[in-house]
DNA sequence: CAGTTTCGTTAACGCCGTTAACCGTAAACG
DNA sequence: CGTTTACGGTTAACGGCGTTAACGAAACTG
């Protein structure tokens, strides 16, 4: 589906072509265990090195290109899997975007590093815009504003807020992001932080292997982790039902 | 403190300060913000790097001994800021140490990824094994059982457990880890878990910067995953006094 | 003292990111 | 249409990396 109607020239649709190869290469490379290298990248695509420059101006421009679209991919895998339950029901569909975030994390443990535990300095403006612009994040995101619309479930009004906390959920650092929220319910951003930061620890924690390994076979620290989220969101009632799809979507492997 | 009487002969006295010259210039090589290589470590002691191959048998292993001691070092730290409240207020210190182990991970993003962010692979025993020794975890493990002892929070019976964690909480990897907590109390270890599973992943969201920069400057993540604790843990009645001890710390810088 | 182990050296291999100089060809333009 | 420009590639080279092999001196051991 191209979004961009035609790239119009045939240079640029050339150009389009080799990015895209580019990222292709660097999947594969990793997919392989190798690690990613711009000499790597080249070799696998009959150029050198060098050439590579005429598209990223770095390595690390390389690794980011190649983090946000391995994010964008693997968050079209979540989705789809969440898509097994209709869209009236957000609660079970986040359920298993969780687990599927979880397994694809233990999976492609290296893939995972890239995206989400690859440090971002403070000053570097760049990264951070990638990662505003995080197609996971907003994924879910959207799927717990839609699970508020339903259950209504309480989260700070903004006079409540830390005043710094306030700032940063009024104006995000890229306004595009969450440009449809409402001012007044900002304060679902913060519900929203707590449980990322929530699912990010114990995800992180498990995929880079800091944890007794039968612990993480179990998934029981994941699942107890998430089974915590049920009331803050408001889903208590459908507490069994919710379970009974996580213990379902974890046995699936 | 020379826990080990005298090293007996000439040799193993140069040898173990030649240890502790390497793990002093790694440390200073990272606090520069230069980065850790073998050739960089060498040539900063007058040598040349295949000399290191006599001391650590890879890079990797250079790697985990420096991770070792930094978290040795780190650990002591904290636990000397915790000290400023006495032994019989483990919640005050823990309070503490969660703090400084924040601050630490906060000032020194690149030795906290070393120490907590560095992939281990699922095979690979050696490393795990440093891992199951780590110094940091044993304190943390320490304080929550002190805190046990005075508030008696509850914690699952063994047959409550599944099955998997069961027996991970009763054979940990390394025996030597847990040997004074009897069978009975294991329970507690799950909680251990949990909790470190949550402090892990703030503090990991925060020091690889995945996160809005003032949000973590404003520390408000960090306090709300911390004050959640407090009731699982039995400090409801603390609750104030903690949140004080808290909210200073977190204002000393 | 002779023999052996320990700890260092130099040289070299094959990677890596990055830069500079160069060149054919495809697009853009008058 | 021919000319010019800019794009997308090349080769060569620099400095740095982990790692191995061959070798030597100095320190311990009997």
């Amino acid at each position: 589906m191209p979004h961009l109607p035609a790239p119009a020239t045939r240079r640029e649709r050339q150009r389009e072509a080799t990015y895209d190869e580019i990222v292709a290469v660097s999947a594969q490379l990793l997919a392989e265990g190798a690690d990613l290298s711009l000499r790597a990248v080249a070799g696998r695509m009959g150029m050198t090195a060098p050439a590579l420059y005429r598209y990223v101006e770095s390595y690390q421009q390389l690794v980011d290109l190649v983090a946000f679209e391995l994010d964008k991919a693997a968050t079209a895998e979540w989705r789809a899997a969440a898509e097994r339950f209709p869209a009236d029901d957000p609660a079970a569909r986040l359920t298993v975007a969780c687990v599927r975030f979880r397994q694809w994390a233990l999976a492609k443990p290296r893939e995972f590093a890239l995206v989400f535990a690859n440090p971002i300095a403070e000053a570097d403006t760049h990264r951070r815009e990638l990662l505003t612009v995080s197609t996971s994040g907003h994924y879910f995101t959207d799927l717990l504003g839609e699970i508020w619309e339903r259950t209504r479930f309480p989260y700070p009004r903004l006079d409540e807020l830390d005043p710094v906390i306030r700032e940063a959920v009024l104006e995000p650092l890229i306004p595009a992001k969450s440009d449809h929220i409402p001012a007044e319910e900002r304060g679902l951003l913060w519900i929203y932080m707590r449980a990322w930061s929530a699912l990010y620890g114990v995800v992180t924690l498990e995929s880079t292997g800091h944890c007794d390994p039968r612990v993480i076979a179990s998934g029981q620290l994941f699942r107890a982790t998430l089974l915590d989220w049920l009331a803050p969101l408001g889903l208590d009632d459908d507490r069994t039902r919710i379970t009974g799809i996580l213990d379902a979507e974890l046995a699936r492997d």
